[in-house]
DNA sequence: AAGTGGTCTAGACCACGCG
DNA sequence: GCGTGGTCTAGACCACTTT
């Protein structure tokens, strides 16, 4: 194969077992001293793989133990990433108001589309996020057609579209841009948010870069922030 | 010193340096190898330290060249960090409008003071921002008085808060905490932002944690997102 | 050609977790 | 006591940038 860097090889191995979840959530890979082993290297460059994979937030080392596997492959500090699943106290659900289905590319994106996505049609889907049986969010989701299929609503890994096309897909986040601002409600999001139309509703555009080429994920979220303000945090 | 771990010594030692500026944005470390002879060690253990000023944002690496100082010594992806500072297609201004002084604890934190804060008093002031002259972020700021000193307005740094800290008093922050919402203008903040009152505004509550002991950074911002999104991104 | 950072080897000793 | 990860040494060779 690439074989260019041992160190890379070390890493993208246990990379791939991880998000194929061969290492899974909570076990441990190997220790630095098998590894070395199985490589044929020396424990210094099996440390700076598992460095990487480290950073990236794939592992966490505890001393005297090993290396464990870490929820969630990624930790980008991103709102539509975190957001909701930090919040543990609250039963959280989400619903599928409109499964994947190929439509045109809608106007509420704001960002600029590449040539190729405009070439294509999209795939587009919704889903509402509840709180104690509240509807909270609202988030409608474009990619480009021709840059991936068509995943049914059913294959959802855990109803998640981020971990279905990590584990199933392969695909990788590897950057994000987002626009925050506060607006007045529109009549359509308010009656799916079951608020009064132009009451102050937090608005999210989201666009995700992706390892696959041509591959960007759209989002836009509308979330009544009323009750439920987002939060995150981020430490070093 | 503590002299616990070398790398950490070198570590702490460049990042001092940088932080006061005598090592300026844009000029260059020592090499690996001067490093080196002068800690009376091995170039692994230097590159362990420089690879911690990279991760932390400190420096960038040139292969062949050097490695040389970044802007700003941190790049925690806060909004309230990194929020205007990236508008540069606009011109930007800060204008104190209220000095630092000494005052209440405001309601309008929605964070939990500590104990040895509320016995306190605290050091409030308040910012406005402005983009082309219109203003469109109110952002008030409160700290223990009893954790740092006041710090009169003609001695911020560039204008800058943060620098100043970085500075001047050697304080780092370390992490944070923030929560937003879409909410309807107050009279005052409507007042600030020229705009009608109950229109939806984009609210930021922040928690900065600091290398200081006892010294945490409340900060309160509102928005005005009509023209200009919040906008920031992620790469990995 | 000389200097810089990037990768790698082959060891060593220490600190932590667990049985 | 044993296995784990954490730190460190003393080299080597390569790739890149500059002179």
């Amino acid at each position: 194969m690439k074989t260019k860097n041992k160190y890379q090889d070390i890493k993208d191995y246990f990379k791939k077992k991880i998000q194929t979840g061969v290492y899974g959530v909570g076990s441990y890979l190997p220790s630095e001293n098998e590894i070395r082993a199985q490589y044929a290297t020396t424990r210094t460059t099996v440390r700076k793989a598992l460095d990487e994979l480290l950073k990236e937030g794939y592992i966490e080392k505890e001393h005297g133990r090993g290396s464990r596997v870490l929820e969630r492959g990624k930790s980008l500090g991103l709102l539509t990433l975190k957001g909701f699943s930090g919040v543990t106290d609250y039963e959280v659900k989400t619903r599928v108001t409109q499964k994947p289905k190929l439509s045109d590319w809608d106007d509420s994106i704001d960002f600029k589309l590449t040539e190729e996505e405009r070439r294509a049609n999209c795939v587009f889907f919704q889903r509402v996020r509840y709180i104690n049986k509240n509807p909270i969010v609202v988030e409608n989701n474009w990619y480009s057609s021709k840059a991936l299929e068509l995943i049914p609503a059913e294959d959802f890994v855990d109803g998640s579209f981020f971990k279905t096309l990590m584990q199933k897909h392969l695909i990788e986040i590897t950057g994000a841009e987002q626009k925050i601002r506060a607006e007045p409600s529109s009549f359509e999001i308010a009656k799916k948010l079951n608020i009064t139309p132009n009451s102050p509703i937090l608005n999210i555009s989201v666009r995700f870069r992706t390892s696959r080429a041509g591959l960007n994920l759209y989002g836009n979220l509308y979330c009544n922030t009323a009750e439920h303000p987002i939060g995150n945090s981020y430490f070093r």
